[in-house]
DNA sequence: CGCGATTTGTGCACGCCTTCACAAGCGCCT
DNA sequence: AGGCGCTTGTGAAGGCGTGCACAAATCGCG
């Protein structure tokens, strides 16, 4: 897919040894993994090829990917479950528990913030903020949401980083403008459109009617092929987004 | 991210001619395309330059990706809005409006259920299931919640082929093969959890805390490096989820 | 009609990622 | 202590995707 890193890498050797670059692809892949292995506790280690059917890769992609982290592994034995989560959740600095904003309270914004996979997996959703004056002063899974103009205070108090935008399309720009001024420097961006931020800003984007629109297209080249003449049904896929 | 097929592509040269097979990086970067595009009707034309600016790609990587759907552009023009937004809604299979199932209709399935997103951009969600007793009969968006034991004789009647899982992790493979079983052929899975399908069915999954563990890990890298002597913050990255 | 400006379509090279295959290392059992 | 089986870690090859740079093609204007 399609991820890519506009990143310059500048040469730094000392940064370097004390904080291996990591390929995208893998950084993408360690959530799955750690996620994987949390549903494995109980057990003391397991080998490449379990813990890779767990998490749906290759068990060769797994093992290269956690060698990029160091040697957490006892050849003829495995991965100690314990130490790799330890491991795992350092590098992705989710020992942190990282303070997170949320704007747009609509229907989907309602929903992120009352989704507890959030919390369960790292994070702290801290405050909630909409434009809506009809919205301000809701109670949302024990959040009140406040208005977007507080968003500057709130966000120095509570040394939020990374923000959350579930607003509509039209709106996305401007909430983005404000989240890099108050100092956001990380923005999951759930609004249908491109964001322009300054270099230093990360953004990813998650848009719901792509994953369907790719899913439809399967759909319909499923269907071409088996109404034409000589032509097979295709093998199943699996994806997995985010790469 | 880690976007695979593990599709055969058996060799099928009349099926090639009608069907393109169209590499996966591209088929993920169409639904951006034609979103852009649909911002831009009423202008007759639009040069790579501009769609790409609009759609937050690079113009080179635009042309390519359009040219393995045929010549829609003219030399010292641009392409064709109109037609261009046709050719991309038919490959995608979205002049269908195919019809989509959501399963679990609790915090997120909720939001899901009401998302416009999905409705303005091709498709029609035409049923909700859910296991819980208690909900059952609750309406909506317009919709009524039936049992997920009546999904094979609905599925049946409403031509349903894609279908949303929203449930959690501990119920998404007991439905996703309930699904299978009911002939849909395309799932998108919002449970934290692999799931196992049988050839022929594509599954793609969006998991909504994995992006924001990425985001944390660059703010970890971000904050480690500044703090590095000669360490420099890095400049801003731009990704997108899906494929 | 011809020329220049503009924009598409694409050959090519480079880099990243995946996958195979195997050497290296570890533990257990005798 | 030695050997055997198992598993990790990795070198190398191949494939895919990206982006540059340019040739080909079209339009408008003089």
């Amino acid at each position: 897919m399609s991820q890519q890193r506009h990143e310059s890498t500048p040469g730094n050797p000392g940064a370097a040894a004390a904080f291996p670059d990591l390929p995208e692809a893998t950084i993408a892949r360690l959530p799955e993994y750690l996620r994987a292995l949390h549903n494995l506790e109980g057990s003391d280690t397991i080998s490449s090829e379990a813990l890779a059917a767990a998490a749906g890769v290759n068990s060769a992609k797994l093992r290269k990917d956690l060698s990029h982290l160091g040697s957490y592994g006892t050849r003829g034995v495995g991965y100690d479950v314990a130490l790799l989560i330890e491991q795992i959740e350092y590098i992705l600095g989710l020992d942190q528990r990282r303070a997170v904003c949320l704007v747009g309270v609509g229907n989907l914004g309602h929903a992120l913030a009352g989704y507890d996979g959030f919390a369960s997996r790292g994070f702290r959703i801290v405050a909630l903020f909409d434009a809506d004056p009809a919205r301000i002063g809701e109670q949302i899974s024990g959040l009140t949401v406040r208005h977007i103009d507080d968003l500057a205070r709130v966000a120095a108090e509570e040394s939020i980083a990374i923000g959350v935008i579930a607003t509509p399309a039209g709106a996305a720009q401007a909430v983005a403008d404000q989240l890099v001024t108050a100092g956001v420097t990380s923005i999951l961006n759930f609004a249908p459109c491109v964001l322009s931020v300054p270099a230093g800003v990360d953004v990813r984007k998650v848009d719901l009617a792509i994953e369907l629109q790719i899913l439809s297209f399967h759909e319909h080249r499923k269907a071409s092929l088996t109404a034409l003449p000589g032509g097979r049904a295709p093998t199943g896929n699996q994806e997995a987004v985010g790469s």
